[in-house]
DNA sequence: AATTAGCACTCAGGGATGACGAGTGCTAAA
DNA sequence: TTTAGCACTCGTCATCCCTGAGTGCTAATT
């Protein structure tokens, strides 16, 4: 049987009214929709056609269509029309990504719960590192007070991160300058995994007075490498879920939230096709997820920095807003990190160019 | 009436058996337990002492009874018996507080979900600084590639913050010196309101080649000053209370969490009196959280930082069970934070005395 | 005086029943 | 090819009744 472009255009009707309803449509519905020029009766008959060709599926007898799987397929690949963003909404956007303060994490746990609540739906977020292992590209060592000593460890991902030492040790200046030179010169360029026992030990031994921060540096170090290599997950919006109909039943939601945790999550396939990928229903990985989609999208920050946001919902759900509000979240993560910073140009004259 | 000591066991009797149940519990049950050496008939006659007394209630006329508000309150306060963390949870509990990097707000995050998960509950926690504003201690500006610098900032509160600025300057070395200089006498024991427009562009005009620098560093100090005011307040394990018999309704739960919010959970009264507070019921802010409890214990971390863990369940929760737990956490928490930290001596001989 | 057995009473929960209505497929007419 | 008409299906909802757990009261017992 042909897939005729009637038949794509009452296709389209009934998933778009199935998304906003989330009730099986009936003919009588569409016959009513503008632009819907023929009678019930002959969208009857398109939709026994439709459901034939595998597009619709009744849930019992006599009750309206939903689409099946290979219907919402087919309206996300061809019939689905490109949701534009309002004006409002991207003012809205623009303001909320503005974000407070910029430590990457923090920035992700945001962005989570931005995305939640634009789409209203559950957000993860996931960071991963792409490229070479990380190592650690310079050290520095900087006296607080008595006794105190901050660390500052950068790596070759363009990380920075520090750690306040507290203890109780007299040291002067030029012992931290003997110990981060000695630092920077044993363990430049090393990963988490080459910094053995032994490597150390030998740092310790020509540490002089400062031998005692050795082992507290060392393992910091090793951690921040180690942490580096994980990719981050951050899941937000949990109960969103419950405001879709389809997860009134606390059990599914409890089923399909217990199968969807991060360790899935981090699992999940890189949208490799175009920038927006949806996994509709049965495409996902657990029979669990049965009447639930997955819309993500991959951001790139440079730096060998990249990952995905997304959202999780019953396979009904808008995707085109979904999309939309997605693609232009991960554009805007793109534009925050990824080019060099302005400053903000609170004076007159700022040209730093 | 008099509260005789019968009547205080068999409410106990009564609030144990609700909290294990979530059914209103009658008379036959609480005689059938072992140490109730009266016939159900005398049980029933307590029982309705005490629910003429206020500490018990009864759905309808044929059902058993449930604790009141004042019931709970007279448990937790006189009848319950602290709950003895066994070994096994000990042992978990402090594996999982050795956490992997010990930066703060992840902490806090991790505790979080901890909590969350012994406790079954969704938990939340909160930080907040007590004591002076915080102001700048130190900045530290270090180059890193070609045009990239590092800025550290030490605040008062103990805080070491750090930037990666990428900007396309070449500046020598000097200058960075010479900007460190400048800022660190211009800005140090300043707080955030007192930098004005006019201290900054002092500060640039005496900033030489690295004049342009200043706007950036100037905007982060000012912003991590003002996150050093700010309380943060990190709420998971929502999910967790749709698992609580009483909020298999999605709209009652949704209902709860939606009152309880990460702004009415920071401004929660903070617990006074003795180390664990519980609110029962109408006692709490919101009379949409009739039937919820929130149970919250203090920590306290030195150096100006303080905050409250805590949990949200309902009404007939576990007290002594989340009571214990919550205070294992909040101790594990001052141990983490609050000394100095000694090197974990992985090598033998590691003296640091 | 306190405890207990017995009994009538109450009421929520759950299954059965039936009316209702939305939606369908089919047929015949346009 | 489209449409009107009609019989049929089946989920939803309201109603009803039954069952059983639990109570309060009274009278007997310790």
């Amino acid at each position: 049987m042909e897939l005729t472009e009637r038949k794509k255009k009452i296709l389209r009707a009934i998933v778009d009214c199935y998304i906003q309803t989330a009730e099986p449509v009936g003919s009588k519905a569409i016959a009513a929709m503008p632009g819907m020029d023929v009678s019930s009766a002959t969208i009857r008959n398109e939709m026994a056609d439709l459901t034939e060709m595998g597009y619709l599926e009744q849930p019992h007898t006599s009750a309206g269509r939903i689409p099946s799987p290979a219907g919402y397929r087919l309206y996300v690949n061809e019939l689905m029309e490109g949701y534009r963003l309002s004006i409002d909404e991207t003012q809205s956007l623009n303001e909320a990504m503005e974000l407070k303060l910029q430590e990457f994490d923090k920035v992700m746990t945001q962005v989570g719960k931005m995305v939640s609540n634009w789409t209203n739906l559950p957000a993860y977020a996931v960071t991963s590192r792409v490229g070479q292992l990380p190592t650690v590209k310079h050290f520095e060592i900087l006296s607080a007070d008595t006794g105190s000593f901050i660390l500052v460890v950068m790596t070759n991902t363009e990380t920075v991160k520090n750690k306040l030492i507290k203890l109780p040790l007299n040291i002067q200046e030029q012992d931290l300058k003997l110990l981060s030179a000695v630092l920077n010169a044993s363990l430049t360029d090393l990963s988490a995994e080459q910094i053995t026992p032994e490597i150390l030990s030998k740092i310790r031994k020509s540490a002089g007075a400062a031998a005692d921060l050795v082992p507290i540096i060392v393992d910091y170090t090793v951690r921040v490498l180690q942490e580096q290599q994980h990719s981050d997950v951050y899941l937000t919006g949990q109960m969103k879920l419950l405001g879709q109909p389809e997860y009134r039943d606390v059990e599914k939601a409890q089923e399909v939230l217990s199968t969807l945790d991060e360790e899935v999550i981090a699992n999940l396939p890189a949208p490799t096709d175009g920038p927006v990928q949806i996994l509709v229903g049965p495409e996902n990985i657990a029979k669990e997820l049965k009447d639930t989609s997955v819309v993500m999208t991959r951001f790139d920050i440079g730096d060998g920095m990249q990952g995905m946001i997304g959202v999780v919902g019953p396979t009904r759900m808008d995707y085109a807003q979904v999309t939309a509000r997605l693609s232009y979240f991960a554009e805007g993560l793109g534009r925050m990190f990824g080019k060099n910073e302005l400053p903000p140009a609170k004076e007159p004259d700022g040209g730093t160019e």
